[in-house]
DNA sequence: ATAGCATGTGGTAACGGTTCCAGTTTTGTA
DNA sequence: TACAAAACTGGAACCGTTACCACATGCTAT
């Protein structure tokens, strides 16, 4: 790369001192209206940019945000990423992307990459693994911030999610309401909150109506793999198969479309089914699915407002939780059972 | 943030100078085996981890590319964005990630941002405007890879992208063999290569076949936006339809979509439909749609390559133009044209 | 023995900004 | 007209690294 100009550069061509053009860069401190002038036309003449890198080191503020996710393959995190980075401008941070595919490993890996400090605090969707190098990060001081899942006995970081557990009892009551006795539910893992959650809000429906619980109807999968199909499989050889399924695992709503389509399955006929999260995608299979849509504008939002509140310590230590409520979409994948 | 340990610190403990701890951290210049034990040991008992911005200010050498993308939602650009990260971690480089909005004016201030260096190299998607900055940056040397499109009247960067004239060739070839003649084509704007090298392979494939071309039948849209569905109206509307179409704008194929869905049109009975981009998606839709893929992971690959290789200066000076071919994958959504 | 050379080691000047502080000018007021 | 207050300015220390250089050693080859 090019010699750039420097701040020195800069000072030299408009006759006065650095202090007087780092006080024009950052609006601190008087400077005459004739310097000015002067020290703003030597640096567009020079084309003159500050260099981030010495910026960060001598004020100790750093303008980035690490953004950890799962897997940017998932439209989810797609669109979560998207509004983030768009948050994030218009706060004039840069985000720093990494991601986990799922893997504590990387996740690892990726954590210490932002333990040095490049980043002045971390958005992220953990693994569920990992706690004491999350913990490491909180100790440093470093504002973390959980979107979307967030991992137990973490205390010290923020969490910004939907209402998991109504969300889930909206979603089962829906199905309850139609007459469905025999619910099948596929969350995610059960020691991420998003996981466990949901089954408190799929529990708590059927008691509400007095619904007795089946163990074999709760089956708990990885977000990574395709386990989602095969969990389908197990439940629909059952002899008392469920009528209708919640997918309350994002990642894996893909997998069991693609199981049920194999397996000739008729939805909503055979199968009444309501997926977690909506994507532009939903409206265009057939039957249009009955989805909770997650407020990814929302997630964005506070996640970011989180950290960048955080990162100029504007708000007292004490963690915060955000708790932002989820839309229930009746589409065409849900129907009253089959009688018989 | 709480402050941390520097590399003097760590040089204390261990009872040794500053230089020994930099040699021992970057495997530069001799160290003896004992004083080693005793920096590293320093290091774990610390926790320290070298500042990334001071590192950066006295080496000039950045371990960051920009990664400046369209728009995250939509799901090609999402993917490249994943296997970019998975490139760049095993490259030891850092993302930032950001994103135009297909928004010149957005364009422009990220341009911005990306000259204070605060990145080694660009790897972008350019929406077709603000040449004259993306100049300034490669001016400035920093390298720049353009990936999936290019604009035209930008020498010094590298493109990567793939066979766009063949493909589209094959798309249309593959219609025309089945009996089509009139072959509706909607790509990007004309100012980008995905856009004018589409619409050359489009009109190659005609022309091969002696098959006369109709002005109305090829209608860009821009990325952003609805526009895919007036103009899908707009054909439909003529006179003589046309009997197929090639959505070359992987943008709008969602747009395309549910405007046919809206408008009762029956694929591939009323229309046969080839659309740019796979995604995991267009298999689940019904019917299955006919589809080229685009190689996303070589994509980024070779991006990320370029970007890595030019940064280590490990490259001649002039542009590489990388093109990978795409993958014709037939499914349901072409057939022939109805007779009468 | 002794020059020559690899191997280790520590001191210190960059790198390019910000910020504090002490001086100098200008302005306002009695 | 005098003098304090306010506005402005530049020098220099500092942020945490790396890289260059000078200097010790211990060893080998003449």
């Amino acid at each position: 790369m090019k010699k750039a100009a420097t701040i020195r550069d800069v000072a030299a061509r408009a006759g006065v001192s650095v202090s007087v053009v780092s006080r024009v860069l950052n609006d601190t401190g008087p400077v005459a209206p004739a310097k000015r002038a002067q020290v703003l036309e030597a640096i567009e003449e020079l084309g003159y940019r500050p260099k981030a890198a010495a910026r960060q080191l001598s004020q100790d503020r750093p303008d980035t945000v690490g953004l950890l996710l799962a897997d940017l393959a998932n439209p989810f995190f797609a669109r979560l990423a998207d509004r983030v980075v768009a948050e994030a401008r218009s706060r004039e941070l840069q985000v720093v992307l990494m991601t986990t595919q799922e893997d504590p490993h990387l996740e690892e890996q990726a954590l210490r990459t932002l333990l040095d400090r490049s980043v002045g605090g971390v958005i992220g969707t953990p693994t569920g693994h990992n706690v004491e190098h999350w913990d490491k990060l909180a100790n440093l001081e470093m504002p973390v911030v959980f979107v979307d899942r967030a991992i137990e006995g973490l205390d010290q970081v923020d969490v910004v999610s939907i209402e998991n557990v109504e969300s889930a009892a909206t979603a089962t009551g829906h199905l309850l309401d139609r007459g469905h006795r025999r619910i099948g539910f596929v969350p995610g893992p059960l020691d991420t909150t998003t996981g466990s959650e949901r089954v408190r809000g799929y529990e708590r429906a059927l008691a509400e109506r007095g619904v007795a619980r089946d163990e074999r109807l709760v089956r708990p999968v990885p977000f990574r793999g395709e386990s989602g199909a095969d969990v389908m499989a197990q439940m629909l050889a059952l002899d008392e198969p469920p009528t209708a399924v919640v997918v309350a695992n994002t990642a894996q709503v893909r997998v069991v479309l693609r199981m049920l389509a194999q397996s000739r399955v008729s939805i909503p006929d055979d199968l009444s089914l309501v997926v977690f999260d909506d994507n532009p995608w939903t409206e265009l299979i057939r039957p249009p699915l009955t989805a909770v849509r997650q407020p990814i504008d929302m997630l964005a939002l506070h996640s970011v407002d989180l950290v960048h509140a955080r990162m100029r310590q504007k708000l007292p230590p004490s963690p915060r939780r955000v708790r932002v409520a989820a839309e229930f979409l009746e589409r065409s994948s849900t129907a009253a059972p089959r009688t018989g």
